[in-house]
RNA sequence: GGCGGGUUGGCGGAGAGGUUACGCAGCGGAUUGCAAAUCCGUGAAGACCGGUUCGAUUCCGGUACCCGCCUCCA
């Protein structure tokens, strides 16, 4: 069996995955809290984290890996989307939800085992803080539940390598006079009439943040499980109290084995953010017809562990690329499901090499191993989509009509090549270009013959008229 | 202030204590109506200072610089 080596973010060091139950390998990543668009640092995590499983389930087996990944739907950004635009918060997350699927399908991540959401693991909640409260780790005070960090003192920091003297030393931390310390972080708060809220022990109120991804690991993973995963942003302080939550109440269990985090992503050298405005989603990068795959290729060309930039070099970097690898493997009759290269294989199990993995990829297309390269382009999830288009086409969405009436036009082109009327024939060329398709010479052989690409989005009235 | 990551050839980006990463671009050539694509060949690296070692870009320490998190945008 192929040995899988991840860092461990817990311990810093790079050690060989050993499943608690290799019938059942169980991950869990931390989801999204549904009230808008995901942007592209938001796909880091779902694409990379995508891989892992793709990977757990060739070495484990498909039906022996339990996938989970949450939807935040009750948080106080939604409160606030909802209360700005007068729209039911249920009508809000439910969209979002569709956008989320549709977004992240479009970027080749398989769906996870299950997908929970917050709002129907309240009860699983509400036993979890009566469970810290009654073990003496959190306490009520002022219709919030708080936990007390200094219950835990002596682990709390393990994984963000932070003592809680740390800090309170660096404090910049809500400060709140129900506080007994200004780290206690809240479980449960209260809600206003206007807000959503479930009744508990403390009264109508709504959870803490961190208190969900506890609850819901614990409800479709059990107690101890095998990774956790997220951005290195959730480090702190979102999986410390993850951990405290969870250690606490099932002191006999050990939660996650390991830990894997992800690195940040910046646009052209720069944090994305809207005050910069280099802030994008996935959508408005599909929306301007960047194919899924090419986002996808970027996203998985830097390892996990670095910062990536996504710049716009890159982007056509890794479109030229795929278009060259869809070519060579375009001809291939359709031979049904191929087992992976084993180097592609090697190099994703060490650690997860998603750069090494590519290339592989190039090696193998270098090569002319269009069989191999076809499986590895399959099993990282870079495969042409089939509903894209035939042969030859690059972008979403191009119709067959479209496709036919440019195929005509390659081969009108040709015509006039082979009557040697090129001064008709570059001009043709030149017209195509500029509503987007692109014409070029095949050969195979001693034989040639005209390929349309369509890069942009041409009409068919567009197409007609140049004929 | 606390915590963490990074610094590899023109650019992007990996592994490995000793043997070519890989890609893009460049350069030389083949092919070509012109292009594009393709094919063959090719130069180029490891921030700085020490240490360990027969040998370090790879391990250890220090210096410099860059970046992120802790603060509604992951």
């Amino acid at each position: 069996m192929t040995a899988i080596r991840l860092t461990n973010t817990m311990t810093h060091r790079k050690e060989v995955f050993a499943p608690l139950d290799p019938a059942n390998v169980r991950m869990y990543l931390c989801g999204p809290t549904v009230y808008d668009r995901a942007h592209l640092g938001n796909a880091r995590p779902v694409v990379v984290f995508d891989v892992l499983y793709r990977l757990l389930r060739h070495v484990y087996g498909p039906g022996h890996v339990t996938y989970v990944r949450n939807f935040t739907d009750v948080d106080d950004k939604i409160i606030a989307k909802a209360a700005a635009t007068g729209r039911p918060i249920g009508d809000i997350t439910e969209e979002t939800i569709g956008w989320y699927h549709a977004d992240m399908d479009a970027l080749g991540a398989l769906r996870p085992t299950h997908e929970p959401r917050a709002t129907d693991y309240i009860p699983q909640m509400v036993a979890m803080i009566e469970e810290l409260i009654a073990r003496g780790h959190a306490y009520a005070a002022e219709g919030h539940v708080l936990f007390a960090v200094d219950s835990w003192r002596e682990h709390y920091g393990a994984l963000s390598g932070r003592s809680v003297d740390d800090m309170i030393a660096g404090a910049r931390v809500e400060v709140a006079p129900y506080k007994r310390n200004p780290m206690d972080f809240v479980l449960w708060k209260p809600s206003a009439d206007d807000q959503p809220g479930w009744d508990s022990p403390w009264g109508k109120g709504r959870p803490g943040w961190h208190i969900e991804c506890s609850a819901m690991s614990d409800a479709l993973l059990g107690s101890s499980f095998d990774i956790h995963a997220g951005g290195i942003d959730l480090q702190f302080p979102h999986h410390e109290n993850e951990i405290a939550q969870s250690m606490c109440v099932h002191p006999e269990a050990s939660f996650a084995q390991v830990w894997m985090h992800n690195e940040m992503l910046q646009v052209e050298g720069k944090k994305m953010s809207k005050s910069l405005g280099n802030f994008f989603t996935v959508r408005d990068l599909l929306d301007k017809g960047v194919p899924g795959e090419v986002i996808r290729f970027v996203l998985l060309g830097t390892h996990y562990s670095k910062p990536m930039d996504w710049t716009e070099k890159k982007r056509e970097e890794a479109e030229a690329t795929l278009r060259k690898w869809w070519a060579l493997t375009a001809s291939l009759d359709d031979v049904g499901p191929l087992a992976p290269p084993k180097k592609l294989i090697d190099a994703l199990a060490n650690d997860l090499n998603t750069a090494g993995a590519i290339a592989v990829l190039h090696e193998l297309a270098g090569s002319v191993k269009a069989l191999e390269l076809a499986a590895g382009l399959e099993f990282l999830g870079l495969e042409e989509t089939p509903s894209l288009g035939a042969v030859g086409s690059f972008g979403l969405g191009v119709d067959t009509a479209v496709l036919e009436a440019a195929n005509a036009l390659a081969r009108r082109w040709m015509a006039l090549r082979e009557a040697k009327d090129f001064s008709a024939a570059d001009s043709l060329k030149v017209r195509a270009a500029e509503i987007g398709v692109e014409l070029t010479v095949l050969r195979e052989g001693k034989v040639q013959s005209g390929n349309a690409a369509v890069l942009g989005r041409p009409s068919l009235a567009q197409l007609e008229a140049l004929k």
